[in-house]
RNA sequence: GCCGCUAUCGUCCAGGGGACUAGGACGCCGCCCUCUCACGGCGGAAACCCGGGUUCGAAUCCCGGUAGCGGUACCA
């Protein structure tokens, strides 16, 4: 069989994370059947939709490396085609015009009963309804969630066009997917109750439906809708937390696929090879940061020396990293953790006085770090294990615990107690470079006892 | 209000009539490794929403309740 799917995003800008893990689904479900994925961009919202809100949501998409094989197909570029289909169904009796308003709506209500669906009188102007059989139910197939019926009876006749002759949503989504030829339309949960009048729309036009998927939607950790109060509840918002999109897939993938739990680290590819639509779960899912950061750091550690530095530089704007790669690449768990880490290195100790004051100031930090410095300053060649040699020296001459020497040292080439290793640390700065900071923090010390 | 969806550790998943003393991962706690922070290793605490029913047997099937969520636009 062969698969066309669809992703539908409303470019707002910012991809929602939830969205992503929708596109990615659909990504993955063509991607596992050798499918072919549609982009569509439900662009209506003059407001919202601007072409800059447009290329934002592209943006994101590639970086999460989802690719479309076509698209993207703009919904307000098929304005003729509605239209046409809108004058069918008005010709077939299957809608018609009405002027009734919400306050007509909701007063048929409460002459009929509030579970009753309105049903209007067809009039010479006014809006577009679609005509809701009054018996019956319309069900809708899910591969998720199985069937789930609406009885027409508690129906509204939608409206599916505006008086001004502009169609709404759920009747030009129902007929762009229809003429791409769609098979599958996998989207939120929030879309469920709307698939009864996207069904109503095809049976009305003599169509075939699609097979539906409705994915569980994805809160914030207090359970409410995710947002930016949640730390991050975009794509982009990830990548400037310094995610990488691997992680980001591999994450938010997770979050309903229903794969064994045996293992849950995967590439893209692993991933496809995996999905099952009819595996996903149907209960809505929190989104956990902790457990993203985890999944990132581990691979960023995948990644490699080369293609980390790589990243790393174009995440900073630096360049000259791999050095720092090397000596703290499993010391952090994003991109951004790494700066705040190395930046000594490069830009000179960071200012920190309770650090300097803890591990130099009065207790005996001034003398390990003098021992050290004349260690230090007689080691030849001044490589990883020549300064290790030289600093476990002068513990074993001082008889006194190895973090007594190392700390003093760290904090005077980083100023910082929070650094790659040591003896990594100061071979990369090399013997000028640390003698320096040594002095200048023996030099301070002095200044001020 | 009405229509609908959902319900297993704090979180994400597994288990879908007996293999459950309910498994894994993140997080948390402890220990080991150790120059800091991490990484890694080992161990621990931690859950079947409630009530009925079906059955020899229910976390698992059915019904009800409750709770959470979604929809209820001349938005998408």
């Amino acid at each position: 069989m062969s698969l066309r799917v669809r992703f539908a995003p409303s470019p707002t800008g910012a991809l929602h994370i939830g969205g992503a893990r929708t596109a990615l689904y659909n990504w993955l479900l063509a991607r596992g059947h050798d499918g072919t994925l549609v982009l569509r961009i439900e662009d209506t919202d003059r407001e919202r939709s601007t072409p800059e809100n447009v290329d934002q949501i592209l943006d994101a998409l590639r970086w999460l490396n989802i690719d479309f094989d076509e698209g993207p197909i703009f919904q307000s570029e098929r304005a003729p085609r509605h239209a046409e289909a809108l004058d069918q169904l008005l010709a077939g009796g299957h809608a018609y015009r009405s002027t009734a308003t919400a306050d007509d709506v909701r007063a048929y209500k409460d002459r009929h009963g509030d579970d009753r669906g309105f049903r209007g009188d067809a009039e010479s102007a006014g809006a577009v309804r679609l005509r809701v059989p009054d018996g019956g139910e319309t069900i809708v197939h899910d591969v998720i969630r199985g069937e789930t019926r609406f009885p027409n009876a508690n129906l509204d006749d939608p409206v599916i066009a505006r008086a001004d002759g502009s169609v709404l949503y759920n009747f030009a989504v129902a007929i762009d997917d229809l003429d791409a030829g769609i098979t599958h339309v996998v989207r939120g949960e929030d879309h469920l109750s709307n698939t009864p009048k996207q069904l109503l729309v095809l049976e009305a036009l003599g169509a075939d439906a699609p097979r539906y998927a409705h994915l569980p939607l994805l809160h914030g950790p207090d359970g409410r809708k995710l947002s930016k109060r949640h730390g991050a509840a975009s794509v982009q918002e990830l990548r400037d937390g310094g995610y990488l999109p691997e992680a980001v897939d591999n994450y938010i993938a997770l979050l309903g696929a229903g794969f064994a739990a045996d293992e849950e680290f995967f590439s893209l590819p692993e991933l496809a090879e995996r999905f099952r639509l009819e595996r996903v779960s149907k209960n809505p899912a929190v989104f956990d940061e902790h457990k993203l950061r985890h999944l990132n750091g581990r691979h960023l550690r995948e990644l490699g020396t080369a293609e980390l530095t790589d990243r790393l530089e174009r995440f900073t704007g630096r360049t000259g990293l791999r050095g720092a790669v090397e000596i703290a690449a499993e010391k952090i768990q994003t991109l951004a953790d790494f700066w705040p880490l190395v930046s000594f290195l490069f830009d000179g100790p960071v200012d920190d006085p309770a650090a300097f004051d803890k591990t130099i100031g009065p207790d005996g930090g001034v003398s390990a770090l003098t021992a050290a410095r004349q260690a230090l300053a007689e080691t030849e060649p001044f490589d990883v294990s020549g300064v290790e040699g030289a600093l476990r020296g002068v513990v074993e001459r001082t008889e006194t615990k190895p973090g007594k020497v190392f700390q003093p040292v760290r904090v005077a080439v980083a100023g910082q107690t929070v650094s790659p290793g040591i003896f990594e640390t100061v071979a990369l700065l090399g013997k000028d470079e640390t003698l320096a900071r040594i002095d200048a923090a023996l030099a301070r010390a002095r200044d001020q006892p």
